[in-house]
DNA sequence: GTCGGTGCAAATGCTTTGCATTGAT
DNA sequence: ATCAATGCAAAGCATTTGCACCGAC
């Protein structure tokens, strides 16, 4: 009844810039916006989809940085602390990173015949999940979703 | 058409053991049915949940049996290709497994705050997942569908 | 008796960490 | 100037592999 009040505090800004968001937390965590940051935030917001650690260490390379690897796995840490990445784990042998900030589905097609990963949108997922987690008696937290085809 | 006919060669049993399943496969591929083999699916069976590749072992010694980590991976992985067990990804630090033979649902409810981890029976995904799949024009092979929920 | 299987220890590959140096604030 | 961040190389850890010996068929 009271929805305009003011219980949440994380007002978003729809427009804002990401690395707007990823600076603030830094700032508010004590650390620090650093070009390597900075950079890495970019080759992801290029790349704009599935990734791996390798593939956007390659990413900054083709735009001109050399980042350690080391540098860009402490980067993804934050980056998911900051809610602004997820890990998608496909298979065992390396996780793979996504970006999530402001976008609401990570429900992924994967084609096992091509590796294609596509995104798909079902929002009746979403109510399917909360209605186990009420049957259960539980907070939802999150989901994570995969479904695995091939052609023709 | 032809209904009747003997297009696939899988008959299942259904109430066979899973020790003859996995005999008769590694027949077929030439492969031979050891003590070790054997042992390692009866603790897959005695653990009947999701676990990982040390806890199998633990419950291999438990039972009296002293089975290398090479060969219970060995083993974990023609499980896999039998069809007997599946892979769970739950984080990205290692594998976990679970028994699917025989039966139908793999989604899981996963308490963040427990780490506990629950079956959950959710039909109406199996429906979602071929409808997706026929839009994309594509043959549905499997799914993976976990949510993270907290308690209170 | 033959191959395939096992255990061991070494190798692998992704990810993390210790440490001296560099740099954002 | 300070304290966190970086790069490098070494360490960690789950998983895999090479090889000599063993055992199911």
């Amino acid at each position: 009844m009271s929805m305009e009040s003011d219980q949440s505090p994380l007002q978003i800004r729809i427009h804002e810039p990401l690395c707007a968001v990823f600076r603030r937390r830094l700032k508010a965590e004590g650390q620090k916006y650093t070009p390597e940051r900075a950079q890495i935030l970019d080759a992801i917001i290029k790349l704009d989809d599935v990734f791996e650690a390798e593939q956007l260490q390659d990413e900054l390379r083709r735009s001109g940085f050399r980042v350690s690897k080391a540098t860009v796995y402490r980067t993804l840490k934050l980056l998911q602390d900051a809610g602004i990445i997820q890990q998608v784990l496909l298979d065992a042998e390396q996780a793979r990173y996504q970006l999530i900030y402001g976008r609401t589905p990570r429900d992924l097609l994967i084609r096992v015949d091509t590796n294609e990963i596509v995104s798909i949108d079902a929002p009746e997922l979403t109510e399917l999940c909360e209605r186990i987690c009420r049957e259960h008696g539980l907070a939802l937290q999150g989901r994570r979703f995969q479904i695995y085809a091939a052609g023709d």
